[in-house]
DNA sequence: TTCAAACTGTGATCCCGGTCACGGCTGACC
DNA sequence: GGTCAGCCGTGACCGGGATCACAGTTTGAA
């Protein structure tokens, strides 16, 4: 039975709040809210409604003035840049719990990347405004959002020294060390194609291929179904750094 | 002496010194600080410490605990990363009025990457706890980080776009737009050696060069006694985008 | 089960740009 | 002035990785 605090619901309740409580929950599993009281959070959730999007559908596009941030409730998508020929560079993959948009809410600058679904996915959407007004009121949302931020530019950075530094082995070996799920002895990776790889770290499909393989012979991984296993992790960890 | 690349690091002793309202002064022509009224601004200049760094003196080192905010007051520095086989690859160069080591107060992580002086500075320093107590205070100043962090995290996000789908000229077209100080008919670049840029953009020094005797050749810039001048700006925007 | 669409493996070719080598400038400091 | 330390310009070489081409393998929808 649905309650609120400890008064139980004597009449079957509106369906908006039963999913009210439901995102209420939702939202407090993402960090951004991790700090706050349940009030707070039903603050939040109260403000936000859910946008259903296909495979392949454009969230928001590059340039795009911004006025929402989206809290990803199911599936995935992807951040990416476009150049002018059409190729491809995925800045991100955000799956459940991720958020993005924040920039723009923060700066008012339009949208700097495009946010594309890779599978069919559930966004909860939150307008500025409404945002906004919220942040203020709950400094600890500030202070998540900061710690965010943080993450990203770190990681960020970090991507950056890996495209000047390494080679394209070194990055695919990094990008499998950063979607290991810690399972001890030997580690699994989640499914990423080799498309999708070569455009996380700026190489062609065929490189990711043969890099892939050769990781394979040395045994450094395994590959069974296309599920990835890492069964030398500090191999490639060696081979993760850049060589002198 | 330990050397990174070419350049040797020296370490020099902290000085106290200067007047507060000097450093007020100072610090309200900072966007971080802009918002905020005389009093306050000075809340933060009384927390404050003066530090002098000689030319090639190391400020951070990547790994070290991070407790304090930098301002750089005069002077320049860069923010580096350091590869195990010791190249260097420069993610920023700040001068005055810019700041920097606000991630290790935001989030606790050790630092990121290193910071070196490139020349003789003077940075007001801002203690972990004494910055997090007048940031709680003030909100228009929390406000003020998400920008800047905003803002770098847009950088970061275009500089990775650079690295995978531009070539090393066009590369060099975005770096000297970028730095160039928006004197109408032709516009002026600050000056930087072809080795700094080369380290900016992840190509060599020799490659730099190159292009910029290209550039040179078709006449979008020219070249006088290390000062460089924008001549076609538009053939340098279009040299900056991917190309079919 | 079947068939199409998407993904992967591998060879052949080519070229951008890193590296090496070296000589010519420029400017700072005795 | 001389000399020394950084810069810059340019040629020669060659290797990592993009591109093209095509065959084999999975997957998943009907």
């Amino acid at each position: 039975m649905v309650t609120f605090g400890t008064t139980p619901l004597r009449f079957s309740p509106p369906t908006l709040s039963v999913s009210l409580e439901r995102i209420t929950d939702f939202l407090s599993t993402v960090p951004l809210f991790r700090e706050l009281d349940r009030a707070a959070v039903r603050g939040f959730a109260e403000l936000t409604r859910e946008q259903k999007f296909a495979k392949g559908a454009v969230i928001v596009s590059e340039g795009d003035p911004g006025d929402a941030l989206y809290v990803v409730r199911s599936g995935e998508v992807k951040v990416v840049l476009i150049g002018e020929d059409g190729r491809e560079v995925i800045l991100n993959v955000l799956t459940v719990g991720d958020h993005f948009g924040e920039l723009s809410l923060i700066d008012g600058r339009p949208r700097s990347a495009h946010v594309v679904a890779t599978q069919a996915s559930g966004l909860l959407v939150l307008r500025r405004a409404d945002f906004r007004r919220q942040v203020e009121q709950s400094p600890a949302v500030a202070w998540g959002l900061m710690i965010e931020l943080s993450r990203r530019l770190r990681q960020a950075d970090g991507t950056i020294g890996s495209l000047v530094l390494l080679d394209v082995p070194g990055r695919v070996a990094k990008v499998l060390l950063e979607n290991a799920t810690p399972g001890q002895p030997a580690m699994m990776v989640r499914q990423i194609t080799h498309q999708t790889m070569a455009q996380m770290i700026g190489a062609s499909r065929e490189t990711v291929s043969r890099a892939m393989a050769e990781f394979q012979d040395r045994g450094f991984i395994s590959v069974l179904r296309r599920q990835v296993t890492i069964v030398d992790r500090s191999a490639l960890e060696a081979r993760s750094r850049p060589r002198l």
